[in-house]
RNA sequence: GGAGGAAUGGCAGAGUGGUCGAAUGCGGCGGUCUUGAAAACCGUUGUACCGCGAGGUACCGGGGGUUCGAAUCCCUCUUCCUCCGCCA
């Protein structure tokens, strides 16, 4: 969410700004700057009348201690007066607040200044695209088949479509990358986190899952709850209503939970086997940082992600998002994409992005130093999810009636090779 | 799930209708003293909003109500504690 001073002292810049996401804003902004108005001058009026009732009441308290009752009575009536003043003013203000409310949330984050209008993604690297497939590589949905790593059928009759069987060592599988990760963040520098999975709207809001994208996540009516569409809701959270000290900077966490995830209305090809899916793993960064330093750490992450996919050998790019592709919240996102050799497609894994005051100004998350207040940045990153990783590891690696593993995640399977 | 109790500033903890935005202690910040530090002493110390400013308004878990006036009374929700029940 943005601040409101600021988008109105800053017309111009945040409406050009927001072009560059594709948002034209100059309309809302105008809405906002006249309500505004509007609101500051019930406020004045309202607070002048409340003001003057605050006075009379202690008046009325002094004058019962000197038992001068009657002259009381009649500052009563003064007061009753005032209040009855007050009108639908009350009212028009709620209903005031509440329009700038619903519009501010409507409005995206501003990209930061090196995002430009344009709808082509920039390669930022692209490493090791070359594999040795052949003519008889299978797709990773026929392997995990062949090789009976997961069970979509099984899925389908637990609990339903997209939502995937591990079995053997599909789920040593999943369990070795999960630790790797977890492992290679928390040398880093990540504390580890095990959130609930489960959040209230107040945790959804305060990341911006609600109210725009409230779509996206499975919802318990019955408690008003919602399942986390990754853990960056619940880990970002920890620290909502909270000033930081500057110097316990940055604020370093990592978290493994499984991610729901509702993608409704997808299906066909784009969405088989692994690619996507309604339940999956993944191990998530997120950092709290100082403003002034948020790029430094935003690079830093891009940095750490690159790491642990070299580890992995897996051939991978980096992008740098276009204006119209950078989600709603985030101001700069870099994706990483690993590629998968028979599907000949580069599947995204990991989406790393700095949402400068955009979700700590909803959080209500600030930094002190010396007597100042700011607002803290907030930043994220997948490190890594898991199916697309699986996919394209399957497929790169396999060889006639085995698919081989990187060094690196044999110290967490404990096998070598995967057989049948 | 049932019965009872509680929620106050960074923390601890007073306050049960009127100079209470809130005593006191601890902590924090500034100072005196000291070669330096500690101790002691003095001062200071919440947030948001409106206003050029003086100043004003709101906030004592959340929401609503009673009243001229609410931290204090009423309703409701949430969370925590004690007891009972159930339970991995």
């Amino acid at each position: 969410m943005l601040d409101i001073n600021y988008i109105i002292e800053n017309k111009e810049i945040v409406i050009k700004k927001l072009l560059v996401k594709n948002f034209e804003s100059k309309e809302i902004i105008e809405e906002l700057e006249l309500l505004n108005k509007k609101r500051k001058i019930i406020i004045k009026e309202l607070e002048y009348k409340r003001s003057e009732i605050n006075n009379i009441s202690k008046k009325i308290g002094e004058l019962f201690k000197e038992k001068k009752i009657q002259d009381a009575a009649k500052l009563k009536e003064e007061s009753v007066n005032i209040k009855n003043s007050f009108g639908d003013m009350e009212s028009n203000l709620f209903n005031i607040e509440n329009k700038i409310n619903d519009k501010i949330l409507r409005i995206p984050n501003i990209p930061e200044e090196s995002v430009k209008n344009q709808t082509e993604n920039e390669i930022i690297k692209e490493k090791n695209k070359k594999i040795n497939i052949t003519e008889e590589s299978l797709p990773h949905w026929e392997l995990i088949k062949k090789f009976k790593l997961v069970d979509f059928e099984l899925g389908n009759k637990i609990t339903g479509s997209g939502f995937p069987v591990y079995t053997n060592k599909g789920a040593k599988l999943q369990r070795s990358l999960i630790n790797f990760f977890l492992e290679e963040n928390i040398k880093a520098g990540y504390e580890e986190i095990i959130p609930p999975l489960l959040v209230n709207k107040e945790s959804a809001f305060g990341t911006g899952q609600i109210p725009d994208k409230d779509e996206v996540m499975y919802h318990i009516e019955r408690d008003n709850f919602y399942l986390i569409p990754t853990s960056e809701v619940p880990v970002t959270n920890i620290l909502r209503d909270k000033t930081l000290e500057k110097e316990n900077l940055p604020i370093k966490y990592t978290s493994y939970t499984p991610c729901f995830r509702r993608e409704a209305g997808s299906y066909g090809k784009d969405v088989r086997g692994l690619n996507r899916i309604h339940q999956f793993d993944k191990v998530e960064i997120v950092q709290i940082t100082n403003p002034e330093t948020s790029y430094k750490t935003l690079q830093e992450m891009v940095n750490h992600i690159e790491g642990i996919l070299m580890k992995l050998e897996l051939p991978y790019r980096i992008l740098r998002l276009c204006g119209k592709d950078l989600s709603f919240a985030s101001s700069l996102t870099y994706d990483f994409e690993v590629y998968s050799a028979v599907q000949k497609k580069w599947l995204e894994v990991s989406s790393v992005s700095n949402f400068e005051t955009f979700q700590s100004n909803r959080l209500n998350l600030k930094m002190k130093s010396k007597s100042k207040k700011t607002l803290c940045h907030t930043l994220n990153g997948s490190s890594l999810a898991l199916p697309r990783i699986v996919a394209a590891m399957l497929e790169n690696n396999q060889q006639k009636n085995k698919i081989g593993l990187p060094k690196e995640l044999q110290k967490y399977t404990g096998f070598e090779f995967i057989e049948k």
